[in-house]
DNA sequence: ACAATATAGTCTGTCCAGCAACATATTTTT
DNA sequence: AAAAATATGTTGCTGGACAGACTATATTGT
């Protein structure tokens, strides 16, 4: 009788409150355990990657922008990008109608580079979602989606929203 | 024409590789900041939530059951528990058939902290994902915890699975 | 009984992300 | 022109996570 009055009220669907975080968390885990082994080689790993993607398929005004876009601090973002850039696979440029800003733009070696890395990362995902069916990859990709946008959208700080609102 | 060859081919459904990460982070990074929030007054946070909540439904047998439930380290885990004690919302027993081990048990207190918490996290949940309809919620839940679960059940390491398989 | 093993806890050191404060150059505002 | 704001980079600090070594205790195998 001390058990659950409010608790068993707080469970929506059978489900423990909390457990969605705990799902959350775990495949969060497996994703990036694959995704560290399919990038290993690459300099700073997942972030390199990361990255290297955004530089190349999202093309960020300035640093700022890739920053928060990926939600990584100005000052970790700074030695991610001299590491990118000792790589060769990164160029720092100066903004065209700001010079304060640096545009990062990749080389053809980057874009080499990241082409290779990312049939590794689709063999990476594919390899998590491997026990679902294709329309389910499919359904679950989509809500994800959603719901990160919708989280992007609400996000208080770190909102460039006007950045990166064409899709190629 | 610098552009992608290979990483057309990778795309799977008009998806850039990369991109289930960035959504995946994006999604927990939402959910972490209103469970945060929700048990901001607990002790420990999010940890503490999670480690009392399994204390309670998942009755782990010793320490170790525990923090690899939760992936959390065993150095990690002894001062968490520490403060958990402290607040008096568990307590170290010495587990009945290994008297090495200690259980750890939740207080009259703690469980009644742990329902009242359970409504707030239960809210913060539906406050993540009011975007969807019901049955979307119900889908992906469903997928999620099917991911979940097989992530857990192919980790290498820290898999006591056998101490968790039993659905009260 | 003895040796080997397992659990829990502590301590130490290391690593890295995150934050704040400051410096520099440049833009925008007044 | 002067002042405020912005973009980047640098430095130093802090907190948390994690790994390794070590102790104490208890169990298991021989």
């Amino acid at each position: 009788m001390t058990g659950a009055p409010a608790a068993a009220a707080a469970r929506t669907h059978g489900q423990i409150p909390g457990d969605l975080g705990w799902n959350l968390g775990m495949v969060l885990r497996g994703y990036q355990s694959r995704f560290e082994e399919a990038v290993a080689d690459m300099p700073e790993g997942i972030r390199g990657y990361q990255v290297l993607s955004a530089v190349v398929h999202r093309d960020p005004p300035n640093q700022q922008a890739l920053g928060s876009h990926l939600a990584i601090d100005r000052t970790v973002l700074t030695y991610l990008l001299d590491k990118l850039v000792a790589a060769r696979l990164v160029e720092r440029v100066p903004a065209a109608n700001d010079r304060r800003a640096r545009k990062i733009i990749p080389t053809t070696q980057g874009r080499r580079a990241l082409s290779t890395y990312e049939v590794r990362v689709a063999a990476a995902e594919q390899s998590l979602l491997s026990g679902l069916a294709q329309e389910e990859v499919a359904l679950l990709s989509g809500l994800i989606q959603r719901l990160a946008m919708e989280v992007h959208r609400a996000q208080p700080n770190s909102n460039p929203c006007e950045a990166m609102d064409h899709l190629p």
